[in-house]
DNA sequence: CGACATCTTGACTACAGTCAATACTAGTGG
DNA sequence: CCACTAGTATTGACTGTAGTCAAGATGTCG
């Protein structure tokens, strides 16, 4: 999988280059996916691009928002935190997906970039003026919804039941069906798989601490699982045997 | 609090006395809230009620969805089971929350009665349709699986990040607080909780085993957090105490 | 090269899980 | 009314998985 990591020198022109929203690389799958031209034409008179660096925060949780958006390029967290410290991610945002929650003056999670990212923004009120106006954008946006509560349910299987060892995997395997998804593809045997995500971020998206992910992706190492070609990336021989590692149906329950 | 929890025998009744939408006790939070007296006599002509005792199941998992509808009393669980057994909550219904998701022709999890249930039901051919035509249903159901998704990513948090003894106080919090909302009160100090879910329910709910279950709300009891009036009656006498004990930030972040 | 991030591995600890015995409660029937 | 049963809940003893603390290894960038 190639998650779009596009260094920063390449994010920030693009902001200029992307006017045109029929050229956008997410038209088909955001919340704009089922708009037509002269919808298009309105969008583009009142959106904006913003771009943040890797590690950058996108939204600070108890701020005021200031805008709401499609993720363009890049990968985000949605994360929350303790008093003490602790940390739990709550959501993982790759292209396509919608940041900010609409009527929602006051944020109520953490975001942040976890590669370089480009956002598609919009004012808050002006997008709530639109989702009044345009059912079909309304439609699209509750269909994202109910995917991601979905996605946020699978989660809390894995958060709930999984061993660290099934967490690590079935972070892969999610890794993975995303990125078949993106090219419209089945999910293949061999296949490698680019890790966007830093050992401890990978240990808030899994509860785990960042040496438990270590060592449970060195024993799936071990058990020839997979292979590390770098600490970022990651060549799984075979898919099934993954599968099978994430305790997870061998057939996945849905194909991708 | 007192989740409703109606003998079966009062619950069958209700479903032919319930014809009027207007004398519905969920008439202002469903999906329906914001419908005019037009558009509910539409949805009385197509409406039916459904009910389930106590463990029986409203849905299952992989098979086709027959009605989707509103939680009009009592309390269902949404589950996922693994292969081996594993079982993990990923939803509580209480009353006006809604069952199923529209365009959804097979369930992805198992809906279960907690509690003796009545169910406002739709055909979800129908229900489709009224999405399509009222954009005050839409915007509702949009409005609501926002609430889920967050009260899901708060789960996220407990299930992830909290210690045992945490998730159940944060598990008792989650009660007071919902049924504070259904009184549209502030959460008082001292409060009764009715339990409407077992030891077991409440592990599958926690990520935990019955036993870790029951030991720690006795040790919470130990400790003067809570009294238990009985198995599934538990008081507590400082609100505060609770939710320091939980773990969180002491006003508990958005009071409600 | 040196400084700092990130990642891996080791030794030890502790929290929650497992297996098992016992207690409690409610419902049934003699 | 009490005995019996079945389901639910509590408690105990022991084990195992993941957390904690700490040392090194690897990698990246000025």
């Amino acid at each position: 999988m190639q998650i779009n990591q596009m260094p920063n020198t390449l994010a920030r022109p693009a902001a200029a280059a992307l006017s045109d929203c029929s050229e956008c690389p997410i038209r088909l799958h955001a919340v704009c996916a089922r708009c037509e031209a002269s919808e298009l034409a309105e969008l583009e008179r009142i959106k904006f691009y913003r771009s943040f660096s890797a590690g950058e925060a996108i939204l600070w949780a108890q701020e005021p928002v200031e805008f709401v958006g499609s993720l363009v390029s890049g990968v985000a967290t949605i994360t929350q935190t303790l008093e003490d410290g602790r940390r739990q991610m709550v959501g993982l945002l790759l292209p396509s997906d919608f940041v900010g929650r609409p009527g929602q003056a006051i944020a109520r999670y953490d975001v942040t970039a976890a590669t370089d990212v480009l956002l598609c923004c919009f004012r808050p009120r002006a997008f709530e003026a639109l989702l009044q106006r345009k059912p079909e954008i309304a439609h699209r946006l509750l269909e994202m919804t109910l995917d991601e509560l979905d996605a946020a349910r699978e989660w809390m299987l894995v958060l709930g039941r999984k061993t660290a060892r099934e967490k690590i995997a079935s972070l892969f395997v999610i890794f993975a069906r995303r990125e078949a998804k993106r090219q419209r593809a089945k999910v293949a045997q061999e296949l490698v798989i680019d890790l966007p995500l830093s050992r401890e971020t990978m240990a808030d998206y899994l509860g785990l601490t960042l040496e438990t992910v270590s060592r449970q992706i060195s024993a799936l190492r071990k058990d020839g699982v997979l292979t590390l070609l770098s600490a970022r990336k990651v060549l799984i021989p075979r898919f099934d045997r993954l599968l099978e590692a994430a305790g997870d149906d061998s057939d996945g329950g849905f194909v991708l």
